[in-house]
DNA sequence: GAAGATGGTTTGTATTACCAACCATCTCCA
DNA sequence: TGGAGATGGTTGGTAATACAAACCATCTTC
């Protein structure tokens, strides 16, 4: 087994439990995983429901229905695009806002001891080569679309 | 925002960066991401059904009906264990470990870019650092129950 | 102005996830 | 030794998630 194996190995198996603490906060939130990373996405912005939909990985009903769940429970919100009929653009609510707040807390406590194993040094390097596992660079990550609030 | 709350966004971020690339590779030979899960630990051991199910954090109840649906496709049997009339021990089938093996191929050469990103130092780094993440030592996530195949 | 593309919704279907209820088996204790 | 309680696992019901197909409204291109 080769050194990249061990790293393949690793990474899958940190996936399925840093996953694993998401699904518990999202139950206790009542919101699935991809609820989840929804409210984290559109936090900061407005997004198109096609642009969410292959951000996510998801089938653009799939992602209509996400919406419809979430718009029933007051978290988020559709509004056309002035410049496109097409478009329907979405975006948190004040409620949504702040319960993403809430579920952000609750992850970062509950990654804490995790997180507590490292000194700042390896924390340090951890987020670095993590950020080139991603490809990561500043913004490399962003949603298309508008980011300003209604 | 501290070093902390950096390692949290990169572990969560990477998170559904790996996950996603299982996702679409389960996809590829109709399994859920979960199923992926179970496969994986069925490689070299067979399990009790409640062990999985709460090593996975599952209902037993969806448990029971993942292995129903792998048991229909030839992947996974069920067997009764002599010393205890309860309990049903699960275990994979030849065509299984065969689809098992196919997958793990599939799951390392798309995170071969991935992992291409790092030199040997950082790669050993990396799975040093993730290994203090999860709180492993060898053998530290083994699921209960005997390992040798019928 | 029509054809094709795009954005999004709806419908149908299968799977996953949980809860409650149930049955078979095991353990413990009077 | 038999009954009570616990455990292992299955089944049925329900909601959410995921995809595919079909559809409608709007935009773009020729």
């Amino acid at each position: 087994m080769t050194a990249t194996d061990d790293v393949v190995d690793a990474l899958v198996r940190t996936t399925f439990e840093v996953a694993g603490v998401l699904t518990r906060i999202g139950g206790e939130h009542d919101l699935s995983l991809t609820q989840l990373r929804v409210l984290g996405i559109l936090r900061d912005r407005r997004a198109r429901v096609t642009d969410l939909a292959a951000y996510l990985g998801l089938d653009k009903s799939t992602m209509s229905g996400l919406i419809d769940r979430a718009q029933r429970r007051g978290l988020l919100t559709r509004g056309r695009n002035p410049e496109d009929g097409r478009v329907v653009e979405v975006y948190m609510t004040p409620a949504g806002l702040e319960l993403a707040e809430r579920v952000e807390d609750d992850i970062r406590r509950a990654l804490a001891p995790v997180t507590g194993r490292l000194d700042p040094e390896q924390l340090d390097r951890l987020v670095t080569l993590l950020d080139v596992v991603s490809a990561r660079s500043p913004r490399a990550d962003a949603v298309p679309g508008p980011t300003a609030a209604p």
